[in-house]
DNA sequence: AAAAGCCCCTGGATGC
DNA sequence: TGCATCCAGGGGCTTT
């Protein structure tokens, strides 16, 4: 479910609420994708410093050591007072002095990892190779191209991959590669200055106008205080295959790539 | 080093 | 209504 603005909006939703807060207890529901590593009795006193995203996971810092947070596909988060009982996906409960932090994950892609600080091996494994951040000023055209010449591989791909620019799931990758109208296979090394730019451009516009919004409700999003995302992501070319190209009225193409499906419109992404 | 496949898991939609 | 099949927003790991 989560891209990189549906995990933003998730941590501005509750980060100014459990900060300065106690941890009072944690409840562990089925397996997630990793154990936490950490012994879950010693969260207990910690005290929540606040709350950072580094690509799609979110860092929680304690007074003491560093929790890690990944929504997988299908995980989201909520934090409130009075919460019901846990239900059959809510693998992780966080109880505070200021709230219940609560992981609903029905796939149980998601993680939560407990690691002594960002220099922890634990977290260096998973946050180490991560790419620029697209809204950070140092995101720019000029070391985005440096990053894709290295890269021979189809810009669906590479973007997807995280390692050169973190953030762009399945669904902005497609969109992002419409609006710079580039062809999603052509190789990320191909691609000239001035589509590297566009492209750029492209990436931040529609991440933070997402973000802006709420966070898209292509499902069910929803942001830890249960609200559903006011911006309707109207989608250009994903899940639209076979339909017409809101610009030219070719046909939406869908092709494979990876294992993901991408959508493109054959006549305005040319290369 | 980079690229391509595999896999983790559950649920909803679709088709017979 | 029941059952099989396919697909889904991610990404680490293993193999080429």
């Amino acid at each position: 479910m989560p891209e990189l603005p549906e995990v933003e909006v998730t941590r501005l939703s509750f980060a100014d609420r459990i900060a300065g807060a106690q941890i009072l207890a944690v409840r562990l529901g089925k397996p997630l994708r990793w154990p936490l590593h950490g012994d879950p009795e010693a969260l207990t006193g910690r005290c929540v410093l606040g709350v950072r995203r580094r690509g799609k996971y979110l860092l929680v810092d304690l007074d003491q050591g560093l929790l890690l947070l990944h929504l997988g596909m299908s995980g989201s988060l909520s934090f409130s007072l009075h919460p019901t009982e846990p239900g059959k996906h809510d693998h992780f409960d966080l109880r505070t002095s200021q709230g219940v932090l609560r992981l609903n994950d029905p796939r149980r892609f998601g993680a939560v990892v407990l690691v002594s600080g960002e220099e922890d091996a634990v977290a260096q494994k998973l946050l180490g190779k991560l790419g620029m951040e697209p809204l950070d000023a140092g995101f720019d055209p000029l070391r985005f191209r440096q990053g894709l010449l290295q890269r021979k591989a189809p810009i669906k791909q590479v973007l997807l991959a995280g390692d050169v620019v973190v953030g762009v799931g399945n669904i902005y990758a497609s969109e992002v590669l419409f609006l710079a109208g580039i062809r999603p296979t052509t190789p990320a090394m191909r691609l000239s200055r001035p589509r590297v730019k566009k492209l750029h451009q492209a990436i931040c516009d529609v991440l933070a106008r997402a973000v802006k919004r709420g966070g898209s409700t292509l499902q069910n999003f929803s942001n830890a205080d249960g609200e559903a995302g006011h911006f309707q992501l109207d989608a250009m070319v994903y899940g639209r295959g076979g339909m017409e190209c809101k610009v030219c009225a070719t046909p939406i193409r869908a092709i494979r790539q990876g294992q993901r499906t991408t959508f493109f419109c054959a006549k305005c992404q040319k290369t």
